[in-house]
DNA sequence: TTGTATGCGTTATCAC
DNA sequence: GTGATAACGCATACAA
């Protein structure tokens, strides 16, 4: 009894049993509360779990597990931890699942492949009844997820569209973004304005140059094709910072009449920033800055960065909501169709643009 | 076979076993290549494989794990998954844990007692065999931690010191940190220097203070009390900018002659920054900041901060190699005593402080 | 060289 | 009202 569970480490329902005098069943009834407890003694009740709780007991997750073929957990992969962008959309995600019975397992890929799959092998072993992948600006293979869909384990992506499969999507309306990015530049009178893209291979990059594009031909703007920059490909999200920097540092020997910078992401424009910084230019007086994300550095920044936002912890939240969705209708045999959302962006205005000046119109 | 496959959603031992004609227990050996597994013939072996990998047989953790009486799983409590600090020595934890075959379970307690407590019970059915406690620089209650001491799982604690439990715990020296903070700006020239320390309730804060002041007594320099201010507790991270900003703002109206801020951690040091800039004045041309952390914020603002450097993602994973050791030695029934690291912090000089021109000196 | 039987801790179905 | 028993999927001691 007492010496049992010093020498085995553990307690058991059957250890609670033995000293509490009744069966494991009805240890087990009244511990869970299952239907069948109303018809059991109040007197029994107390009993049991007097001694359940004098002894520490902790019903075992895998027995429990194996029993109910439910695994209560959730996966959660992500693919840069120290990614601010992650790390605000986990933050949704834990909202979402607090009320819950899942325990969400977060697990960091750290932008390597190898090991996205061998994380993904044990969650799967683990038997997970759902998954959320979250990913950053990395470029994830469907491939990659063929397990997934082939266990037929409900599952959610956020932070990149995978229209050709059966999973979920939530992502920012990236075209959406870049329109309003330029928007606000040009309704503050900006007129010379540079554009430093994202990477090429980033399906992002593309969605937000469309958006730029559709905003200047609909209000008249032309953009210098010589003031329009791309990132290259990077695996660190920092390396945005020493790439904006570099690059604007460029820009600025050769734009004399620059007025404002519409940088692919924020830390491209805290880059773009600090570029300006060393050449003696002030921002916004000299020269406005726009950003992309809205991380939490964006508004601890000198001067705070004016930047489009991406609402990164209810995107958490709608994710896991739909996965939760999902898990929900599977038992019914009636599988949720996938959904692939397009959450709308918004500017927030800081102080790193400011409205030019009439006298330094150009145009 | 196949339709129960379909019905029952996992393909199991059994079904590998029916499917290529062995028993059970072949089919086990084979697959884990347990030691009986020298005498099994390679036709027989090949056949195994072959028919677990074309149907897709994952060995259920769940079973396993009762069997053999190990979950392979290592829970991982942090405080703010939101802080950059936190997410830094997760980094370290990870790397460390990588070549292991153990799965880290990250949870994010979210600066909440009642979270805390509900997921380290989570933590505890799943039966994992170690701990590691991330605290930031939130108090954590040693009673918490009653649970874990009593189930006797090797456990250790990064970024706070718990000399009175038997958990191991590693943390950077703060006192030794607030004694180069001083040194770094009293060798640049500076003898006006403003204080902000941590919140009163912090242990950290008392620490980084002592430096302070032995390193003051050391070199004669005399600080003014009404140069010194105090953080108030707070619950999330990013308040240490605002309060910071806010405390800077109240000493640029009082303190004429100051020429350096030596600010309580990064984020306090940006808000500084951020106040000294709302003022007009120069950093570090008007006045020197010293942070105390380097976040990667630290590094990617304007001007970039100099800080004391706490090396986080080594601590990370100088707290998870020790947790293995740990786990090692637990069936040996060597219990390791618990041991207390306290690791040296060291000066990054960047951009924010500067020497102290001669004819600006006054003392 | 391979098969049978048992138990890990739970829960659920039945019997009393 | 309560207790015996079977089964979840796997690993292993033992039998053949």
């Amino acid at each position: 009894l007492a010496d049992r569970k010093q020498t085995k480490g553990r307690t058991t329902l059957a250890d609670v049993a033995k000293d509490c005098g009744f069966s494991v069943s009805t240890v087990s009834i009244v511990l869970n509360e299952a239907p069948l407890s109303r018809s059991i003694s109040a007197a029994t009740k107390a009993r049991v779990r007097e001694a359940a709780a004098r002894m520490g007991y902790r019903p075992d997750a895998f027995a429990r597990s194996l029993r109910s073929r439910r695994s209560q957990q959730i996966g959660i992969m992500v693919f840069d931890i120290a990614d601010p962008f992650c790390t605000l959309i986990l933050r949704g995600i834990h909202t979402a699942l607090r009320s819950t019975d899942y325990l969400p397992i977060i697990m960091d890929a750290h932008n390597d492949a190898e090991q996205f799959e061998r994380y993904l092998g044990m969650l799967l072993e683990r038997r997970i009844e759902g998954l959320i992948v979250v990913a950053n600006w990395m470029f994830v293979d469907i491939k990659r997820l063929a397990a997934i869909e082939q266990e037929k384990i409900p599952s959610v992506i956020v932070g990149q569209q995978m229209r050709s499969s059966a999973m979920s999507s939530i992502m920012v309306d990236n075209e959406t973004g870049g329109y309003l990015a330029l928007k606000h530049l040009h309704q503050l009178g900006h007129r010379e304005i540079a554009v430093i893209r994202g990477p090429k291979e980033l399906p992002d990059s593309k969605k937000r140059w469309a958006g730029i594009v559709r905003y200047a031909a609909e209000a008249g703007l032309k953009l210098r094709r010589s003031w329009v920059f791309d990132l290259p490909g990077a695996s660190d999200p920092t390396a945005g910072f020493y790439e904006g920097r570099r690059i604007t540092t460029e820009l600025l020997g050769q734009a004399q009449g620059c007025t404002a910078i519409l940088a692919f992401d924020d830390l491209t424009a805290l880059g773009a920033i600090s570029a300006l910084h060393l050449a003696g230019r002030q921002v916004p007086e000299d020269c406005s800055v726009i950003g992309f994300d809205d991380v939490p550095n964006a508004s601890l920044s000198t001067p705070t960065l004016t930047t489009v936002r991406q609402p990164m912890e209810q995107m958490g939240v709608t994710a896991a909501e739909r996965l939760l969705a999902e898990m929900e209708s599977l038992p019914n045999s009636k599988p949720l169709p996938a959904k692939h959302w397009l959450t709308a962006p918004n500017v927030v205005a800081r102080d790193s643009t400011r409205r030019i000046p009439i006298s330094a119109k150009k145009h």
